[in-house]
DNA sequence: CGCGGTATTGATGTAATTCAATCTCAGTGG
DNA sequence: CCACTGAGATTGAATTACATCAATACCGCG
């Protein structure tokens, strides 16, 4: 993926860049994300209590049931949410990439697991550096608010592909968003490569079908040559519409 | 279909009186809605742009293509929110009842489509009044921020639901949905009767199903023992814990 | 009463699940 | 370096839940 960097350079001239702490100079989320609402002082400030860690796939972030301690900034990798009925059925309600913003204001009742899909790299941030940030800052809310009115749309778009669409249509679809979504080693004239940051259980249980199901699904859009599948993980779209055909 | 404008000149007046416009007395958007976050002063002054619009079950509301031109609040009915696949495929995406905001800021290429499910009555308010009163008053974009923070829990809740549910499971969670959500006309001791909003066709775009497997699983509930039914549309909910535990 | 849209019921078909048997591949230790 | 291992993935056969197709019943309304 080539980010075009027009009037970057300009712009952090523009906002003495000298101030900005190290860290985030380089960070997506201080250009497409969170913190393109900070100026460098406040950039500067959160940037002391924040914290990178890193996690290995697979790795629990937050529990379904706990209240989770902290916000984070998803620097690298995929993160899913989670959601368990009491007899152990699993759906995966969303995933997060980088630069999304983990953890929402106004705690309430509604348990969400959050879970490393890939290895991750987050960028935490203190409840109460944030919530104090928020309160200072309406920019900073309003960030907060176009992520969630965001997250709105793709839970929509994902409840039309999970009430109505066929198992080939759905794995279509879940294909199509990793190539437009997750960092394509390549998406350019149509083509994408790209490493699945999921498993075939977590496929399936994001798609609310079964691993064979997927895994059958797959092998049939191989064999349409919609896709080429090396090495399991390995996914190559020639052409990127003849995929979107496939999502219905 | 002719906006009924009520009682517009008599809430003008009454301004000096009470200082709250007649209309917005006894409107709930006041009390649990959106109006929540005004002084009398800004309702006023937002009572004068507003219309009481009344639509009859089945208009459409917002079509998918176009651009909303105005926002408005849910003071009675049930509006579906909807979303269109090109060969026809509808799901129902989500349900708004009293009092509910309708309308997103911010507007996205995401087209959703708006139609009355039952007869409703809206309080329409136009883009420019709202997004002024926006920029003014923070607490209010704080109120959106909580509708849609909610909007999108209830979006995930029924994702799990869409995703993982069996059809008897999907038809008890929706009727428990109905039950807890729109006005009951009664719900105490874990006892509910309410008259569906829904045709079988919206519930069944609602939870993925076919409008015949709707009407099956409904049956089975009855037969159960978990609901009674009368003239198709009155349905009496003997146990709500009971219907709960159908819930999956 | 009869008409038309809406809902139910039944018979049959099928896509996806389930159960079970390989296969793949990354990791490990001889 | 290769064989062994075990988790994850694929493939196949049998089953099932839901869809589809088709006939009938219900209810509101003129």
């Amino acid at each position: 993926m080539l980010p075009v960097r027009i009037g970057l350079v300009i712009a952090r001239k523009d906002i003495h860049n000298s101030n900005v702490p190290v860290l985030c100079q380089s960070c997506e989320a201080r250009h497409r994300g969170l913190c393109g609402a900070l100026d460098p002082e406040q950039l500067s400030e959160l940037a002391r209590s924040t914290r990178v860690v890193r996690h290995e796939a697979g790795e629990q972030l937050v529990r379904e049931a706990d209240e989770p301690g902290a916000y984070a900034n998803v620097m690298a990798g995929v993160v899913k949410l989670t959601k368990t009925l009491e007899d152990g059925r699993r759906q995966v309600v969303g995933l997060q990439f980088a630069p999304d913003f983990l953890g929402r204001l106004y705690g309430t009742e509604n348990h969400l697991g959050a879970e490393a899909a890939s290895d991750v790299e987050l960028c935490r941030v203190p409840r109460a550096a944030l919530e104090k940030l928020v309160g200072e800052n309406p920019a900073l809310e309003n960030r907060l608010m176009r992520q969630a009115l965001r997250e709105l749309d793709e839970a929509r778009d994902w409840i039309v592909t999970l009430g109505r669409k066929s198992a080939e249509e759905k794995v279509a679809s879940f294909l199509y968003l990793i190539a437009t979504h997750a960092n394509p080693r390549a998406a350019q004239g149509g083509r994408a490569e790209f490493r699945l940051p999921l498993s075939r259980a977590d496929i399936a249980d994001f798609l609310g079908l079964t691993i064979e199901t997927v895994s059958r699904q797959l092998t049939r859009l191989k064999g349409a040559g919609v896709i080429e599948i090396d090495k399991l993980r390995d996914i190559v779209v020639p052409d990127l519409a003849v995929l979107e055909e496939r999502c219905g």
